[in-house]
RNA sequence: GGGUCAGUAGCUCAGCUGGUUAGAGCACUCGGCUGAUAACCGAGAGGUCGCACGUUCGAGUCGUGCCUGACCCA
């Protein structure tokens, strides 16, 4: 039986179209749950994207990572289900909606009809979905998305209404009147995740106004403020206890006659008057100012308490900018809310929900606050209240979706009391693996630890309707929340099954309250569609209505992965969750990514067009070598540039590499028949090269395992790249003679087994992230021919390393003898000798007996790869005059003893002269310690401390490093150099086959015509010239002819060579 | 404004708890090798390790401050 065929050159494409296939056809996903129903589970969580876009680069990243551990551990046995799943519900699908439909405001949506409105939003939120699908599929990431979760799902929604309810039961789920980020256009709040990317540096009035003392004259407050449209809502003003502050008088008429006085914080004086005249009149501390009353600037709204005085606010008064006095408006300020509640002062609702001022706001009425700054101003400063106006450059937040700016809006709202659970959340994080390892006690952990009550109500149309139901008398308390379709259907007093739990149909349900006081009524909300996605662990299986057992096998999740813009997301609301519910974690392992950028390292965005379309890359370059570039390009956290070049670098140095070893193998493999199925030579008798190369491969094994163990990509990888150089360009170069000689003897047989075993490991170990090159790897190698096998790779065990195979010490002589043959080729450039020509001996100076040893054991390797006839050891005494000795102390050891002497030792050690650096050296060499003299007194320096070093001495053809040296017999002799000319020969033959295009084992005629001393070499090495060229015959003629002929002049020779195949 | 991470050759990245004269791959130049390779081997060129100060016998590595970028937050 022979191998499929392969070509050197590698069509990707149509490769990973056949695995495609294949693993169409053979179900083979399917099959990595079949026979393990009782093996142990790894869990893996999709975190559902939102398919109303079209998948970018970045989720093929994402995806990447995703897949590769569940791969590993389906090879290690375990039964891995991979459920998919889709976030349908929110913000960003309604604002899609209200494009198609040329909506602007919220009341069109009521209008236009909530039903119809969300059956819009449900029709364009799987839009994508076959996109998706397709991309998934290509890219080889193995989920089932036939069996996705999707959050607009009835079972869903009741799974997340139960968990609501038991947050209820616990007085976790609670209303409050808060002040909240809000957008007008939107008419709702949002939570801190969405305005995470909100922030613009936008310009702002900026204008310092006077609140007129109630009862001294002629003085007022300085304030300032950057939102002037606040000032009607205000009610007190807030100094810090503790701050200095000043009256001063300015040059200013107050009014007729009356100088004006001012108070502000000292520490601001200088940067609110400028240049302007004062007089400190008087300091004082922030304490005693506090209870003094103002005038009001403004008085539209009753207010019946007692206010408009000094309040104490030091926790937030700063003296950083403004005046240090602050404004407070419990309506648009967390802090002004805040003490407003303290000092029982009125909250006054200057604006209503679309961001306008109400009818009592007579002068501006109805105008949006934003535009009503200026009338502000300019009012104010009719008023003669305005001291000052200008411009403030500073971040603002605008709603993430329609660009309006946010309002800092006092709203009741709902929220899960997450901050009862503070502790738990920060426990259990610390028992999660983060990748990496600076999240969980950075970024997460302190979010943790600063952790706020989670605001969970929206008042929007899509999404999960928040299941409390309110009696509507205003007398009455009583509100229930709903954990389950049943639960409902028995308050209400019919079947509910088949009710969509959306609005407007959950909100149609009522009943009559049991205080019998009025009718129970839906609360507006829907929740966040954060809280949606966290709840997925439970709700992709309905639990508990559905699933039970399910769900307890599959939670809490081995791994998950995510982009690191997910840490305050779905990290945030999966601990959050289970957290509070079951006091566990979710999630055992996550890897947190980093984001992609382009080729020149700028974010991608549609804006700069500088979006990487995933099926470009995935259509040229394929999904393995899209694949492996994010495995091994940069640490998963980092972030990292994407470009089909660097794509392309990943595939010529890695996955062509592989590829020709492969097809090197299979194109002798047939020649040969090599079976690989008969029995193995035990390894312990195949030759060094073979033994080395296996040690390689065990320990390559180890630490592969070792990192997919530790959630550690770059471990996975990278180190298989490594040892495939090493096979190639080591390995097979060293070890090709094996594969062409025509007997097919012991060492021909190790060197295919060991090749072939090399070969199918990498496809095993390079499964999870290579899945197609791997798969195909392993279906040519292993299939046909082991009627055992499984027929996918996937389907494979992972393999264990044998520890008894990894020699270390072999490894470590063939780096040394690696090493030695750089340092040999080295040699040869300087002194101009070309490979080609032999040379009589290479001599090498190295650091040990035990590397002396080494070079002995593999100095046939060495001979051949350098060309030379005999290796030898350089000795101290045949090595005179070619080497110089150098001293170089060992900082790790000698830097600690001593100390501040170090430096003076150092330079007495590397610089002393000639002579006594050679006595010294010998002195060492023999293992005796040294005394040298410093300062008066002795130091005595153990041959340990201290390593010798030889370098070349000038005039030699010789090469150094470290302390290792290589000399080379440069003498040609008549014999040397009639070989070298044979060698010319066979070159130029063989390459004149591959011109030809023969087969690698075709026999061929070679006639030629040669200058006398070439004849005469030819004539010398004839036998070795026909193996080398695989001729039958070598024949010199006086006109060389063949399917191909041609002259080459060298050396002063010349030669005309005819080749033909016979 | 705060936090986290990053800043090392033209590009992509290694550099462990401080320790020798800072490395690899790609790209470039020159030379070699080639009966598998879009390879490979050798040499060359290319670095104020973001900047500054400090700790230390010794700093790419530790500390402080600053600059730049990404992300998260305000």
């Amino acid at each position: 039986m022979k191998f499929k065929p392969v070509s050197p050159r590698v069509d990707i494409q149509a490769l990973e179209r056949e695995q495609l296939e294949f693993w169409r056809s053979a179900q083979v996903f399917k099959r990595t749950l079949e026979g393990r129903e009782n093996a142990p589970r790894y869990v893996f969580y999709e975190g559902p994207p939102t398919a109303n876009g079209r998948p970018g680069i970045h989720h093929v990243m994402a995806r990447s990572f995703k897949d590769i551990f569940p791969r590993y551990h389906v090879m290690q046995g375990k039964y891995v289900l991979r459920k998919g799943g889709w976030d349908t519900h929110g913000l960003p699908v309604e604002i899609e909606v209200e494009k198609e439909l040329g909506i602007e405001h919220k009341h069109e949506i009521e209008a236009y009809g909530i039903a119809e409105f969300n059956k819009k939003c449900r029709e364009s939120v799987l839009r994508y979905l076959e996109d998706w699908e397709a991309l998934t599929e290509r890219m080889g990431f193995w989920v089932s998305l036939e069996d996705a979760y999707i959050t607009f799902k009835n079972e869903y929604i009741e799974s997340v209404w139960w968990i609501l309810k038991q947050f209820w039961e616990k007085g976790l789920l609670f209303q409050d009147y808060k002040i909240v980020p809000y957008c007008a256009r939107c008419g709702t709040p949002l939570s801190s995740h969405e305005i995470s990317d909100a922030y613009e540096d936008v310009d702002d009035p900026s204008i310092y106004v006077r609140f007129a003392l109630r009862d001294e004259p002629n003085t007022a407050f300085l304030v300032w403020t950057t939102t002037p449209w606040t000032l009607p809502g205000n009610v007190a003003l807030a100094v810090g206890r503790e701050v200095d502050y000043v009256l001063i008088e300015t040059a200013a008429q107050y009014a007729e006659g009356q100088t004006e006085r001012l108070i502000l914080a000292k520490a601001l004086l200088e940067s609110v008057l400028r240049k302007q005249e004062y007089t400190v009149i008087r300091e004082l501390k922030g304490a005693e100012l506090l209870g003094k009353h103002y005038v009001p600037l403004f008085t539209y709204l009753p207010v019946a308490q007692d206010y408009a005085y000094v309040v104490d606010g030091s926790h937030f008064v700063s003296t950083e900018d403004g005046t240090g006095i602050v404004h407070l408006a419990p309506a648009f300020g967390a802090d002004d809310m805040e003490v407003a509640r303290a000092h029982q002062l009125p909250t006054l609702m200057t604006v209503n929900a679309e961001g306008k001022f109400i009818e009592a706001v007579t002068d501006w009425a109805g105008t949006w606050v934003k535009d009503a700054d200026p009338l502000i101003t300019r009012q104010l400063k009719e008023r003669g209240i305005l001291f000052r106006s200008e411009r403030y450059h500073h971040p603002y937040p605008f709603c993430w979706r329609c660009k309006t700016p946010l309002l800092y809006y006092a709203r009741e709202t709902w929220y899960i009391r997450t901050t009862e659970h503070r502790d738990g959340l920060v426990g259990l994080n610390q028992t999660i693996n983060w990748v990496p390892e600076h999240i969980k006690d950075g970024r997460f952990g302190m979010w943790l630890a600063n952790n706020r009550d989670w605001a969970l109500g929206r008042n929007r149309y899509w999404g999960t309707p928040l299941p409390v139901w309110k009696c509507d008398h205003p007398d009455s308390t009583e509100a229930v929340c709903i954990g389950s379709v049943e639960e409902l259907s028995r308050y209400a007093g019919r079947d509910l099954t088949e009710l969509d739990l959306h609005r407007p149909y959950v909100d149609e349900i009522t009943w009559q309250s049991q205080d019998g006081l009025g009718t129970m009524r839906r609360v507006p909300e829907l929740i966040d569609v954060w809280f949606d996605s966290g709840a997925m662990p439970f709700a992709q299986w309905g639990y508990p209505h559905r699933n039970q057992e399910l769900f307890e096998e599959q939670f809490p999740a081995d791994y998950i992965c995510e982009a690191i813009d997910q840490t305050r997301g779905w990290f945030y609301s999966l601990h959050a969750i289970s957290t509070l519910l079951m006091g566990s974690v979710s999630y055992k392992n996550v890897i947190c990514l980093g984001h992609i950028l382009d080729g020149e390292g700028k974010k991608m965005s549609k804006s700069r067009g500088n979006v990487v379309d995933p099926w470009a890359v995935l259509n040229k370059e394929g999904a393995d070598a899209a694949r492996w570039y994010m495995y091994t390009s940069a640490p998963p956290g980092d972030s990292r540039r994407f470009s089909a070049k660097l794509v392309q670098e990943a595939i010529s140095g890695f996955y062509l590499t592989l590829w020709n070893t492969y097809s090197f193998f299979v194109t002798y493999a047939n020649i040969d028949d090599f079976d690989p199925t008969a029995p193995h030579l035990p390894i312990a008798e195949r030759e060094e090269m073979d033994r080395w190369i296996i040690a390689e491969l065990h320990a390559l094994i180890k630490r592969v395992t070792h990192a997919y163990e530790n959630y550690d990509v770059i471990g996975c990888t990278r180190p298989i790249a490594e040892f495939v150089d090493d096979l190639s360009n080591w390995y097979l170069r060293r070890s090709r003679r094996r594969f062409w000689q025509s007997e097919f003897d012991t060492s021909k047989r190790a060197a295919y087994e060991t090749l072939y075993e090399c070969l199918v490991t990498v496809a095993k170990l390079l499964a999870p992230a290579m899945p197609f090159l791997s798969e195909a790897l392993y279906r040519d190698l292993v299939v046909p021919f082991d009627p055992n096998a499984v027929d996918s790779v996937h389907l494979t065990r992972w393999i264990s390393a044998d520890e008894s195979l990894i020699d270390e010490k072999l490894m470590s002589e063939m780096r040394l003898v690696k090493r030695l043959v750089s340092l040999g080729h080295a040699a040869r450039n300087s002194a101009d000798l070309r490979v080609r020509q032999p040379l009589a001996e290479a001599a090498f100076a190295v650091r040990s007996t035990d590397e002396a040893a080494a070079l002995r054991k593999l100095e046939a390797t060495v001979a051949e790869e350098l060309n030379v006839k005999a290796i030898r050891l350089l000795d101290e005494n045949s090595a005179v005059g070619m080497i110089r000795y150098s001293l170089n102390p060992l900082p790790q050891k000698l830097g600690k003893r001593l100390g501040a002497q170090f430096p003076a030792v150092q330079k007495m050690l590397r610089e002393g002269d000639q002579g006594q650096v050679t006595a010294w050296a010998k002195q060492l060499l023999a293992g005796q310690p040294l005394a040298i003299a410093l300062n008066g007194s002795s130091v005595e320096l153990s041959a340990d401390e201290i390593e010798v070093r030889r370098t070349a001495a000038e005039g030699f053809t010789v090469a150094e490093e470290n302390g290792y040296v290589a000399a080379l017999q440069t003498t040609l002799t008549e014999t040397l150099i009639k070989e070298g000319l044979a060698r010319e020969v066979v070159r130029r033959a063989n390459t004149m086959r591959r011109d030809a295009d023969y087969a690698l084992s075709d026999m061929i005629y070679i006639t030629y015509n040669a200058t006398a001393r070439l004849a005469e070499a030819l004539a010398t090495h004839r036998e070795y010239v026909l193996s080398e060229t695989l001729a039958e015959r070598l024949e010199a003629v006086d006109q060389p002819e063949g399917d191909k002929v041609e002259t080459f002049a060298f050396d002063g020779e010349t030669i005309t060579l005819g080749v033909r195949r016979l």
